[in-house]
DNA sequence: TAGTATATGTCATGTTAGCTAACATGTCAA
DNA sequence: TTGACATGTTAGCTAACATGACATATACTA
């Protein structure tokens, strides 16, 4: 789309940007700096920002002033890019250390009648 | 699916929790306080965890080694359970301002010929 | 009933993240 | 060529995060 050409093309200077985002230089070196945004440069190595790149380091503001820190916002910058990530619960715990757990503890509950929250006959659920 | 019984079912004390995650007690209620995770309870106030709970403070755990913080976590955590979350960049920059800012920015580019790093016409993308 | 395990709350502390300030040097429009 | 603007770097401040450490009270176990 049109449009997309034109949000992600490097256009603003440090200065605009500065205004634009409230940031200080540099602070917006900062984040460049932790891989937070890339901006481009000219031949003079100076940088030149894209709009979405301002959206970016709009996000970051907001997100600072929300507490997260810069590996938390990296993290989740990973996650929206790649959403489909193995970033399920990793099981550490295996089915058989579950039931060798869940046995165990149940034998101590019914020897001393403790299966306190769930009341009634919970060994149907483990054999 | 019966298996998920088993995981989401309250049964561990804190001491065995303690064990499985090698977390101290201290840490467990400082993450639950933020509200990362919500053992249940038994009548006497103590706290039962479940597998799931295990699980998720494994990758707490994990996620802090990473650097991400509290608040990290906790947002990391939202996203998961709600894929959906109107979580696009949020475009502060409406297309009449940035059509504002690309045209004033082409103005002086074109007086100065410094369309430094996409050379050529750029004129062509904005009117 | 004694003894161990938890709960909750408060105070203390080390570490470090995020930032400011200050340079000396380099770019770039006029 | 000049002055405003940017650059990378270094040094240092400050606040807060995540835990530890106690103290006291209540809950379980034997």
């Amino acid at each position: 789309m049109e449009k997309e050409w034109r949000r992600s093309m490097p256009l603003l200077s440090m200065n605009i940007v500065m205004q634009l985002t409230g940031l200080t230089a540099r602070q917006i070196r900062y984040y460049e700096e932790h891989e937070l945004v890339q901006p481009a440069r000219t031949e003079g190595k100076q940088r030149m920002f894209s709009l979405d790149d301002i959206d970016t380091l709009l996000e970051i503001k907001d997100m600072l002033s929300t507490g997260v820190n810069i590996a938390g916002i990296k993290q989740i910058f990973e996650m929206k890019k790649n959403p489909a990530a193995k970033n399920d619960t990793k099981q550490v715990i295996t089915d058989a250390q579950l039931r060798a757990i869940v046995k165990e503890e149940m034998q101590i509950a019914q020897r001393h009648q403790r299966a306190s929250l769930r009341q009634g006959d919970l060994s149907r659920f483990f054999r």
